[in-house]
DNA sequence: AATGAGCGT
């Protein structure tokens, strides 16, 4: 199950997603995306469980929760190549 | 190399 986690801390990082979501499941991978020039993150993050179940479960605990004193949003991710309306941003 | 909705080096 691929969960996408947004509205992130600037600070938060893949260990701390994986904390976040391990309380209520099994996590397989946490993934905060990073920018490639200034290193830092990106504000929104990917979240890999097994357990769907434990997955579902952990969205409704932690979506429009708080994470590192931000209210984050928690949402079942997408496919990659599954953005057509994506534009130049900005 | 900033920012604050949005879906990945």
């Amino acid at each position: 199950m691929n969960i996408f986690a947004a509205k992130l801390n600037y600070d938060t990082t893949d260990e701390t997603l994986q904390a976040a979501f391990e309380e209520f499941g099994e996590v397989d991978s946490a993934k905060v995306i990073m920018d490639k020039f200034t290193g830092r993150s990106k504000g929104f993050g990917f979240v890999e469980m097994s357990n769907d179940a434990e997955a579902r479960n952990a969205i409704n605990a932690l979506n429009d929760s708080e994470l590192d004193g931000r209210t984050i949003v928690v949402k079942v991710a997408e496919p990659k190549g599954d953005r057509p309306q994506r534009r130049e941003r900005y």
